[in-house]
DNA sequence: ACTTGCCCTAAAGTTAACTTCATGAAGTAA
DNA sequence: TTACTTCATGAAGTTAACTTTAGGGCAAGT
């Protein structure tokens, strides 16, 4: 089965822009064309994408993605360069998961002071000691 | 205890013209000065900075950031904005951690795949049924 | 006096990842 | 045929969050 950019953009929920964006940057390379240049996308081109998508949400630069692509169009002589990335790239995840751990504890206790807060009507009723201090709370 | 810009920088590490930049952007309006300019960052401006931090490391944007810290300053007729505010980060944050694990699956399993090509010396041994579908193995 | 090392500002420059713009061609529906 | 939709390109514009540049001040050490 094959999909036009439009329905590709639609199913996925890219625009068409930033497809033709990851096809200039070289993400896509095997997307062909018709005879008067219009794109071509086969089931594995979306299967790509899809697996684009997903080193994108995990913070991966465009530049790496398209250096994954290059190198694994060049066989067995970039292997390790490919597990390098992945390396890399899993102990980055693994750290901003972390962080962002330590971030939802810190902003829980936040939503919570403020929602007592707006129960008793004000931020004084909170074990506010001094005024101004209220940032830290 | 006070500190200068550059104690303050070299303690939390954030560069000095950052956090200039913080100031410009009204997100340490406590942070007082001496005579003649000189910033003077007291106990509570390092701490009111590790919170920016942990909420920079939350994915928030500067502005939001800024715009608590206003609110902060106007009492409790901005309970409800605060509120909302770290209610909406906080499933912000739930989604990006979601979305994180599921890539770092992905990733693990990339670099699985590449760990075993490499012990075998070539990419073929790793159940790959076609050439030219390496990528999404 | 002079050099070093800290501090300051305003403004311009950088980078990534889009996004918009200006323009035009091909295919379809009435 | 005219209108509409979808496709295409290259190039310029946008946004956030810094970062760098160009200028200069003050205080301590030699």
């Amino acid at each position: 089965m094959n999909y036009s950019i439009g329905e590709v953009a639609k199913k996925l929920n890219f625009k068409i822009h930033t497809l033709r964006y990851y096809d200039r940057e070289g993400l896509i390379p095997s997307v062909e064309r018709t005879a008067n240049g219009t794109r071509v996308f086969k089931e594995s081109d979306i299967e790509l994408l899809k697996f684009i998508q997903c080193l994108k949400n995990s913070g991966m630069a465009i530049k790496d993605i398209k250096n994954f692509i290059e190198w694994s169009s060049e066989g067995d002589s970039t292997l390790q360069q490919r597990y390098d990335l992945f390396q890399k790239q899993k102990i980055a995840v693994e750290k901003q998961i972390e962080e962002l751990q330590e971030a939802l504890n810190v902003i829980e206790h936040k939503s919570n002071y403020y929602k007592a807060a707006l129960d008793a009507g004000t931020e004084d009723a909170q074990g506010k000691k001094k005024i101004g201090t209220s940032v830290l709370d």
